[in-house]
DNA sequence: ACATTAAGTGATT
DNA sequence: AATCACTTAATGT
């Protein structure tokens, strides 16, 4: 409940913070777990208290491609189209961190869109930065190279876990990205030149933020 | 000591 | 920017 008030306390009124404590479900989720697959059938919507979590799309072949996080204080915008057409899940999100967050019912969405002004605004609010997100992720792609792409992808990484010490490794960098290991440690590595980023194994030190 | 996995690099397309 | 082929470095057993 402190959990919740002090992530949300500022956004809702104290009714609607004493139904979310009464009906939402409290959730722990460890990094690496896979919180919404592509395909399934969306019955809650996620919360998000602290962590982060990555928004993944996929090919028919299952090839991966990042497109953005949410932070605390997001929620799914796949859970709200979902609810409308009670149709499934397009993406795949994958705790980026350790994640905690609540569980709301999506029949409550409705209800609350009614009952409070707050609960509507937030909606919204997050459809539209939803959005927003969006199209700079398809920005990203379109317009920025592959180098820019890749530092973009560091930084913001770096930005959602509070930590300029990213543990991956060049391949699974690669795999978000979609492209290839070769590339990225080659890239990796002009940045490394370019004092940007210092290399380790397994890790990689972000310095210009 | 050996095998495995991660990362670096030249050459080619 | 992708791919191949190979090297080097770090790590696990």
């Amino acid at each position: 409940m402190e959990d919740l008030i002090e992530n949300y306390g500022y956004l809702f009124e104290d009714e609607l913070l004493k139904e979310i404590h009464e009906i939402g479900i409290y959730k722990s989720v460890k990094e690496g777990d896979v919180l919404i697959e592509i395909g399934d059938y969306i019955k809650s919507m996620p919360l998000l208290l602290n962590g982060a979590i990555k928004i993944l799309r996929e090919d028919k072949e299952g090839e991966e491609l990042a497109l953005y996080f949410i932070e605390r204080g997001d929620t799914c915008t796949m859970t709200l189209s979902c609810c409308v057409g009670n149709s499934k899940s397009e993406i795949r999100a994958v705790a980026e961190t350790d994640v905690h967050l609540i569980m709301i019912p999506v029949q409550k969405m409705s209800e609350w869109m009614r009952k409070y002004s707050s609960w509507q605004e937030f909606i919204l609010q997050s459809y539209h930065s939803r959005m927003m997100e969006m199209l700079e992720a398809i920005d990203t792609i379109a317009f920025l190279k592959m180098d820019e792409r890749l530092l973009k992808y560091l930084r913001d990484k770096a930005m959602v876990s509070h930590n300029d010490q990213l543990q991956v490794k060049h391949k699974d960098i690669a795999q978000d990205l979609h492209t290839s290991r070769v590339v990225v440690s080659r890239l990796l590595k002009k940045l490394e030149r370019d004092n940007k980023i210092k290399l380790f194994r397994n890790r990689i030190k972000v310095i210009a933020l």
